[in-house]
DNA sequence: CATAAGTGTAACAAGAATAGTTACAATACT
DNA sequence: AGTATTGTAACTATTCTTGTTACACTTATG
């Protein structure tokens, strides 16, 4: 993941949890993520995709979680917004009559797989409950 | 990493290995990888300065690994090339006056820690002589 | 010594990915 | 009717990655 659309992702959805008694605009996640509406609404379109929010238009339109944030973890974000992987393979298909490019991209794609559980198994650990606890403990060390 | 850089020097380094007796030409390594041999050079490059080849110019010239196969894990390629990071934290800075925007980017700056940390871990369990050894194993099956 | 075969590296082009921006239709409340 | 809001298309700017050409420098060989 080059991008920071896991990171913005995370961002918006703790702004919701903190907010969830209201329809939150796209405007006021904009300020607090520093970047313009339309690319959060973008971001909302992947998460509402994913299930993780729901969205009206309209006057009083707004964005709200559709769970309680104990019930959404780091791995659901990450498959929300992830296109990619940890790393890329071979972008043009190795010499197919050498032995190590025949094979070498097969080896790689199970290191890539076994990486990437890997990545999954700690990002499911935390919930979006846990960073909002951090996010507080984090603003009230800082008073 | 959106790049194939890692999957480029496992590669790499894995022709080194099975051609150990000899320096290796940059030409010879970029048509394996199906590249340019100019790629393949910079990659060297990366790798020489992180220790794990020496290159010869001239006549001649070539490359070589530096230590037994069995010596170099993965992890060592991955610290060789890779600059960044398993997911990216916020472009802009988020806003400061904003309880979540003030205190997001340490929480996921602590994430981004330990989810490379569980990557490295899992990346330092595999050496280039595996790798070998998984291409020997693929190459005899298609045979 | 001249030549051939290499590496090292700079400079540039092409392409893809990412984010930012403007614009506007559709929607929903007052 | 008017206003606030989302959804989305279209375009731009920027950056990253790779590919390519070019050439100076190095080393072996005849």
């Amino acid at each position: 993941m080059a991008n920071s659309q896991f990171a913005m992702a995370v961002h918006v959805l703790t702004m919701l949890a903190t907010n969830c008694d209201e329809r939150v605009k796209s405007n006021y996640l904009a300020k607090s993520v520093n970047t313009n509406a339309v690319v959060i609404r973008r971001l909302l379109c992947d998460l509402h995709e994913a299930g993780l929010v729901v969205s009206r238009t309209g006057y009083s339109g707004g964005t709200c979680l559709t769970k309680d944030p104990k019930n959404i973890d780091l791995l659901d974000v990450y498959e929300a917004v992830s296109h990619g992987e940890v790393f890329s393979l071979h972008k043009q298909k190795p010499d197919q009559d050498c032995p190590v490019g025949k094979n070498i991209e097969a080896v790689l794609c199970n290191l890539q797989k076994e990486i990437d559980e890997a990545v999954r198994t700690k990002l499911s650990k935390h919930t979006l409950s846990d960073v909002m606890e951090l996010i507080r403990s984090g603003e009230s060390v800082s008073i």
